[in-house]
Order: C-alpha cells, then structure tokens, then sequence
RNA sequence: GUUCUCGUAGCUCAGUAGGAUAGAGCGACCGCCUCCUAAGCGGUAGGUCGGAGGUUCGACUCCUCUCGGGAACGCCA
C-alpha cells in the first residue's frame, strides 16, 4: 500500500479546490521524523483561503477524521503532521522485503524495453587508469538498475580501435617492434611503441609521413596493416577483459569506432540530401545557429570525425535496438561536443535524438595535477586494485586469521571499496586522486556496507531455526533503533527509482550507507539473540530484511557481497 | 572573450519540486568488547551555506550581478 496516497485522499475530503493527486504532491517527510510520518505544510494554502497557515492548520485538523493506517494527526504551526500506525507500517515493509527477496526495490518500470547504454570506451594500446574507471564503474551500475527496474539494458563498448595513431603505431612497429615483449606486456610494449616515435619525430619527422602512409593502407584494406591493427586490438582487449573480469563488468557488444567505418558514407550522403551540410573553411560542417558552433561532419581533408561516427552510431543503435534511450556516459569535458551532433540528429528529422542522453561525469586529477600518462603522471588501474586488495588482506590477517576463502574476500572487498568509492557522491563532480583517502575503510565505504552485510549473515547463520519463526510481534519493533531501520528500507524502493531517473547511481550508495549505520544502531542497541522466541524471531526478520536489501543495493552498484569477512 | 559547471564544518561530501532548529563521514578529543564480527557504537568541539542584490509568507535551493576553482569553444576522441 502507498502510505502517501492513501493520506492524500483522505485529506482531500476536507479541502475543497485540491485534488487528491495535487495534495500527494505537497505531501512531505518531516526533517524530524518524531514530528510524524508525513506532513502536509498548510502555507500555500494562505492566499485561497486568505488565513494564516497555523490557522489553516488547526481548522484542518477539526474536521478531519483519521482512518487506518493514520494513527495520529497534529497541527503544528503551518504544518498538519500524520503519523501512521506503527505495526501495521513495520508488518507492511517487512513481508514485501520477505515476499519479493531480491527483487524488493524495483517497480519493474521498463516493461522490457531497450535501453542501450554506452560506457567504458578506453582507447585501444593504451593503460586502463583511474581515469577510465569512472565511465566503467557508473556505465556498469547503470546497467545494473535500468536491469533492475525490469527494462532490456544493452551495454556497449565503444572501443577507441581507429584513427591515425595506428597508422603510428604500424610504423613504430616495423622499426622497433618486438614480438616476444608484445605477447608479455602487450599494454606496456604498444605504449612503448607509441611514446617512441613520438619521442623520435623531432629527428625524423619523416615517421609522421610513415604513420599517415600505413592508417591510409589501413583504410584502404592492405592486409598487412588489417593484421597488425587486429593483432594490437586483440592483444588490448585480452587486457581489457582481465581488468572488466576484476571489475565484474560485462557488456552485450564491442562495437568500437572501427565498426562504422563502411556505414559513415551513407550517412554523410544522407546530411548532405537532407541539405544540412554547408562547406565552410575548407571543411563540411552542420550549421547549428547562434546557440552553438557548427558541427564538423567531414575536414578539409575529406575525411571523417568523431561527430560522424557518433552520428552514424546512433543511427545504427536505434535502427538494430529500437532503444527508448541512449545513454552516453563520459566526463564532462565532451558536453559540447554530444550538444552538437544530437542537434545534428535533431535536425536529420529524427524526433528520438531526444531520447539520446548524454550524462558527463567530474574529471579525476592528481595533488600533482592532471592525468597524462606521458608524463608519467598516472596511476594504473591495476595498481590502485591491488593496493586495496592487498590493505585488505592484511585486515584480515590481523582480525580474522582463520576466515575462509580470505584471497575471494580480499578481492571482493578491496574492489568494492575501489568501486564504492567512485559511486559515493554525485558523479558531476570532479575527484582528487588521494591514496589514503581512497584507502580509508572506515565510516561511509564500501568495506563498511560490506561488513555491515556480513554481521548480519553472520546473526543469521548462528540463529538456528528461529530465523523463519512463524509467529512474528511487530509491536516488539517500536523502538527508535527498530523503527528507524525500517523506516529506511521503507523508501528503498523510491530511491532506486529516482537513481535510474537521474541516471546517478550515488543514490543508491548514499541510501545503503545510511541503512547500514540505522542497522549497526540497531545491533548495538537490541540484543537479537535472546531467549525470547518471538522478540527474537521478530528482530531476526529484520535483519533478513536489511540483509536482502543491502546485498541488492550492493549489486545494483556492482560490488559483491560476501556473507563472512 | 563567450558558454557550461562547481563553491555548504579543518578535510571529503549529502541536502529531494523552495518549507519546521542546515546533516553525515574523516580528522581531533573523550568513552564502550565477561555479550550476536570493534572494518562497529556513543559523546564533545567545529557553519555569516563564496559575496551582494532580488522574487517569495518562507531561499543552501529560483533570478541577476560578482569573486574563486575546473572545463569546453572547428578539422584528436
């Protein structure tokens, strides 16, 4: 039952020109929830009525009549606050957590429609840093909860595997290349490859030439160059897939921009018969008026650009997936960029280029500065994986020696603190790489979700039969401690929603954290195993419950849960 | 220069469609394991919500201006 309507329709039988919806709408949580469940704020009001909102309030509150579940209703100041009835809100949270399991949370708002989303995207022959993670991390929970929420989600790679660098990385090759180093360190020896002749264009400047030559083959189909670039892109995503298995992120295709090529014709054909394309500087370009500079579809050189191939992509995507949305998601400083050529789809007559979304996430810097990985200024995925891993693991030596499957849970938890921490605030905003920061395992972490999860199955486990008694007391529950969990489990559902809405998997993050400290209150206030067979099996549904939930909200997240640690 | 974005406690951040006394975590200080995992719990200290106007019964939230950080602004992606 949806405590908030119902209050709603009860409270429009006493106020004439508002309907029950519109009332639903002004309905709010107190800050203070010993105020009462839900408070209706009487101040706009005023001018209708043309009383003062403590009045209003009070005249309210004589001629309502309260029903279940409303158990109590008080004007204070403008506000007529409700508070509902106790036992029956507890029972009605509980079971639907017992009744749907894993599935408590979603309100299946896809109906199986396709959402595809686009994420990841690092770039072929280059190292997988701090920096890629974020698009990987927030791509992936996204996944996750438009999956949840029972739509058909659609993960693509978009793979950096084109463009004039492998022209410079073939010729960097047949100068320097070494096949016994590229099979070893496949990642390091390509970027080795790529620093060198880059290095070496100030005394030959004849490779940039070399490098021109072999992209040129490359397009053109020469098989030498097919094979090399495929060799190079193989060897890269061998790598790639050891880190997305680490990260436990999956995706439905790798469909990288070296897979437009032999559709961007048409495309380019088709602006150009629609008679958006206007030559301007030598180059062809989409005039998109006062609001923002054209976008380049072809340069002077007649070649493509990443407008094109993004353009072409989209229509390739809504062609095959029929999506109902396109989510892109990259930092920030493309915003420009996904403006224009969505205008540009816009201006192609295609109505959905609304639905193309282009959701920007904050930069990632050092102290030191920006990331560039040739100044040496990076820090390795790899690295970052295995430091916390390690912290970890050296945890548990210290408190758990004898824990079961240690290296697994090491693992599962030094990631999820990895992860958890790029999902624990609004993604817009930018992050100063900070090891002891990133390193912190205690209050609002992954590490303490997790063990938050783990107390709880571990009550469970020592619980014996009692965890599935059958004769519950709810009113055993009306403690703070008690109630104030569930109150949070409570709004779980309305928190997912409102993730997938925005597309702001942090949340989700927020909304776990918050469950886990109410529950550790909870832990630390009632003693859950007694010898009260009811009070006991009752407190034990409880933690059933924050068990489920959290778990889900770890998932949706992409982070394990383990059941011991 | 133009546009976008961020500015809340020493640090990192929440703050829902404007609403009741602005909240967490970390760090600091003080407590709590004969008891279900102390990666935990409690307490203390810490704020002119960058600044100035405006709209409103009411502004951290909306508008204008301003200061400071970051970013984008045609042939890289």
């Amino acid at each position: 039952m949806n405590y908030k309507q119902e209050i709603a329709k009860q409270l429009a039988g006493v106020i004439d020109f508002l309907s029950a919806d519109e009332i639903e709408a002004i309905l709010e949580v107190p800050k203070d929830r010993g105020m009462g469940d839900f408070a209706f704020p009487c101040f706009r009001l005023a001018k209708n009525l043309r009383k003062a909102p403590p009045m209003i309030a009070q005249d309210l509150l004589e001629a309502f009549h309260a029903e279940a579940p409303i158990s109590k209703v008080e004007a204070v100041g403008g506000y007529l606050n409700f508070t509902l009835d106790k036992a029956g809100f507890v029972k009605g949270v509980l079971e639907a957590v017992m009744e749907q399991g894993e599935k408590y949370g979603s309100k299946d708002l896809g109906q199986g429609k396709n959402v595809v989303i686009d994420y990841s995207a690092p770039n072929i022959a280059k190292p997988f840093h701090v920096g890629h993670l974020r698009s990987t991390v927030i791509g992936n929970a996204l996944y996750k909860i438009y999956g949840f929420e029972g739509y058909n989600p659609i993960g693509v790679n978009h793979l950096g595997d084109w463009g004039k660098q492998f022209g410079m990385l073939i010729a960097a090759y047949k100068h320097w290349g070494d096949d016994k180093a590229l099979e070893e360190e496949p990642i390091k020896a390509l970027l080795d490859l790529y620093v060198k002749i880059h290095a070496e264009l100030d005394e030959h400047p004849e490779y940039e030439e070399e490098g021109r030559a072999w992209f040129k083959a490359l397009e053109d189909g020469d098989e030498e160059a097919q094979r090399l670039w495929k060799w190079f892109v193989d060897l890269s995503l061998v790598e790639f897939n050891r880190i997305y298995d680490m990260l436990g992120v999956s995706f439905d295709h790798f469909t990288g921009e070296s897979f437009y090529n032999d559709k961007m014709e048409a495309v380019v054909e088709e602006i150009k018969e629609k008679n958006l394309l206007v030559e301007s500087e030598g180059a062809y370009v989409v005039d998109l008026g006062e609001e923002m500079p054209p976008c380049i579809i072809l340069k002077r050189d007649g070649a493509t650009i990443y407008a094109t191939r993004d353009i072409t992509a989209a229509l390739y995507r809504k062609k095959t997936f029929d999506f109902e949305k396109c989510i892109y998601i990259t930092d920030y400083a493309q915003d420009l960029h996904f403006q224009q050529w969505f205008k540009v789809v816009k201006l192609m007559g295609y109505d959905w280029a609304d639905d193309l979304m282009h959701e920007s996430f904050g930069r990632v810097s050092t102290e030191q500065g920006k990331l560039q990985t040739r100044k040496g200024n990076v820090i390795l995925l790899d690295d970052l994986l295995n430091q916390s891993i390690g912290k970890v693991q050296a945890i548990i030596d210290e408190r758990n020696p004898n824990l079961e499957d240690k290296e697994e849970v090491a693992k599962a938890v030094g990631i999820g603190a990895v992860i958890f921490n790029d999902l624990s605030n609004n993604k817009i905003r930018d992050i100063v790489f900070n090891w002891e920061r990133m390193l912190s395992f205690d209050g609002e972490t992954g590490p303490y979700v997790q063990y938050t999860h783990a107390r709880a199955c571990s009550v469970l486990r020592k619980s014996g039969e009692t965890a599935y008694a059958e004769n519950l007391d709810y009113n055993q529950l009306m403690d703070p401690a008690s109630l104030e969990v569930v109150q949070e489990l409570a709004t779980f559902p309305d928190v997912v929603e409102q993730a997938m809405l925005r597309n702001e998997p942090s949340l989700i993050t927020r909304k776990i954290v918050l469950i886990a400290q109410r529950f550790n209150k909870f832990y630390h206030d009632c003693p859950i195993l007694v010898d009260d067979e009811v009070l006991k099996g009752t407190r034990l549904a409880l933690v059933r419950a924050v068990k489920t939930v959290l778990a889900t909200g770890l998932d949706l997240l992409g982070i394990q849960a383990p059941e011991k640690m």
